[in-house]
DNA sequence: TTTCTTTGTGACACCGGTTACCTATTAATA
DNA sequence: TATTAATAGGTAACCGGTGTCACAAAGAAA
């Protein structure tokens, strides 16, 4: 590594010398510390927004052991629920000082706590925004709390921690998708979930068994078969079920990737969708328009999740801790009806 | 922000004092300079490696004036791309001490050199990973080369910096789609390229005119259109080719975004794939398996590329310049054929 | 043996900010 | 008016590493 003097860089002490004070007295203003004299503060910062001055993030982070770094950790699987995620986060960073780091990880791991735990002491990030199924892990985040670190929680279910959570309504998602698909007329119904490891596979099916007790329906167990939330998964658990001994005339899978995957396992059997049997997703990601027919899908608003996410870290400085939020945001989700649902065959005479 | 000490940290003056040295000497250990005794190394990285000393990024990052973030810069409008493209980064940047920072950026603001620039400056970011096309703006990247920076660029063109650049062969790759189409006898071929701004647009026109080229066959002016590499402009501009006085009976798409807008728009059409309309894509993205019929598409290995060029952003110290790379590394396409692609129906009898 | 290198190591300042602590005003209270 | 408290600002050490340079010890050349 070679070092490389940059001239044009300017430093606090330019600053100080410009306005004829101490460096001491430049560092109150930037960081808004009372005890400086209005006409000096108005001085000082006439001279930093003249300059363009901006203090040096590497040298602020190793005094006050927090650099301006926001991890993003996740271990979800859809590529699609990433990609909006990150975009949400990057809209909330944009314009300020903070820069968004991307921290994959996987749950199976042995030393995946060990392995986040040591990016955390050695990169000393401002916060962490923490994505489902990493999110719902509260023994991570328990050692989190310990080190006094900033954080969020994106969660489909009430962690009983307000301040650092935003909860999403899982289950109403589902109940509504239920609804819809009983109220077409269907009764066999069959569900693909996610992993056990996901509360928001809890959430949904509880969610989705709900809805359908409403109408007086069972969400039967050998109509219900585990997914891994990838569009594979979705193909061979489809595939189970259109080939079991009932079966279904509407699969609710637990997000769109499988979803996707049950249109091509539906294919594959010659089943016309919506015709032989209707389909619905859930977090309504772009490919929902892409396939054919349009997906009806339970529409997740992952991007915004992700900026307000990262609006609530970045403001989780400002606020002391008494005045934080004390109860959870809750995000509702609703359905969007698109053409992968219609009545069953049996009740189309 | 509050300070938080955090007792357990093991810093170099504790290595030095337990190893009866001064911490310059372990400087020198951690960084591999040499003029260090034989005996006096190897007491030091025992020391080291007993302890799991890890030195402060953040204070070496202000001695260095050099951080260990890698940023990933990127105005490529294909979710995909970029999910991929991160994935490769993050596998070469795993177990190293290197972070991946996401830089999106709009060639079309005003002030977008002037946003990375000021990026570089405050952030000191040890590289940068210029995705198109960005990648290809060359005026930016020399304002870098005059900051002594490290970069990647990926391109699809020789950009005349082997040193910097991956680079890949897309007109080569359109070629075999044009080759591809010729041969199963289709005369009438429309392509839909992406935007002017865009290198590869060209190379990929390029490369496919001059596939069309060896079979005698012309790319017609009205059966070339503009898009934007979008899903929604692959739909439009394929609307448009599918209504206009000359019907193809195949379209190459300049990336699987477009390519899967046409399958929306030969559905709206009525129009079935492949009997009625050959699809090309290029890219061969995840979508290409999800839509039916499963989509034809030119390989570009986008995830190998962001593994490649994180490599040799991280190796770039290693090498002294003189013995660099001089010739560019090339990337092969390959074109794999799935079930969007057949005969024209004329020829099907 | 003396002198010139080479090699190994430490002292000290520095990177660009911050905290802890101390001093000099000025305003408020007795 | 004398005393106290609050306010404005400065000094020095520190955060955890690194560069520069001086210097002693060891090996090579004279």
């Amino acid at each position: 590594m070679t070092r490389q003097r940059d001239k044009g860089t300017i430093t606090i002490n330019d600053i100080a010398r410009m306005s004829g004070v101490s460096k001491k007295t430049v560092s109150r203003v930037i960081n808004k510390s009372p005890s400086v004299g209005a006409k000096t503060r108005l001085l000082i910062e006439n001279i930093i927004k003249d300059t363009g001055f901006v203090p040096n993030p590497q040298a602020q982070a190793l005094a006050f052991r927090r650099s301006f770094l926001i991890a993003l950790v996740y271990d979800n699987p859809s590529p699609q629920y990433i990609a909006n995620i990150q975009r949400g986060v990057l809209k909330a960073l944009e314009g300020t000082r903070y820069q968004l780091v991307l921290r994959p990880c996987d749950r199976a791991e042995p030393d995946y706590h060990e392995n986040i735990l040591s990016f955390v002491r050695q990169h000393n990030p401002f916060g962490l925004i923490f994505v489902p199924s990493v999110s719902e892990d509260t023994a991570l985040t328990q050692k989190l709390k310990d080190k006094n670190c900033h954080f969020v929680r994106l969660a489909s279910l009430d962690l009983g921690d307000p301040a650092h959570q935003i909860m999403t309504a899982d289950a109403e998602g589902a109940k509504l998708a239920a609804r819809h698909l009983a109220q077409l007329g269907h009764t066999k119904i069959g569900h693909i979930h996610g992993p056990e490891l996901f509360q928001s596979t809890h959430e949904r099916r509880a969610g989705f068994k709900a809805g359908l007790a409403e109408f007086g329906l069972n969400l039967e167990p050998e109509l219900t078969v585990e997914g891994a939330y990838t569009f594979n998964s979705g193909v061979k658990c489809a595939t189970t079920l259109l080939h079991g001994k009932e079966r279904p005339t509407a699969i609710f899978a637990g997000n769109d990737e499988m979803a996707v995957g049950v249109y091509l396992a539906a294919r594959k059997a010659g089943l016309q969708i919506p015709e032989d049997l209707s389909v619905v997703g859930f977090d309504d990601t772009p490919v929902v328009s892409r396939i054919w027919p349009p997906m009806t899908s339970v529409k997740f608003p992952i991007r915004d999740l992700g900026f307000d996410a990262a609006k609530l870290l970045i403001n989780s400085d400002k606020l002391p801790p008494n005045e934080r939020r004390t109860s959870p945001q809750i995000v509702e989700l609703n359905l969007i009806i698109r053409e992968s649902t219609s009545a069953p065959k049996s009740k189309m005479l």
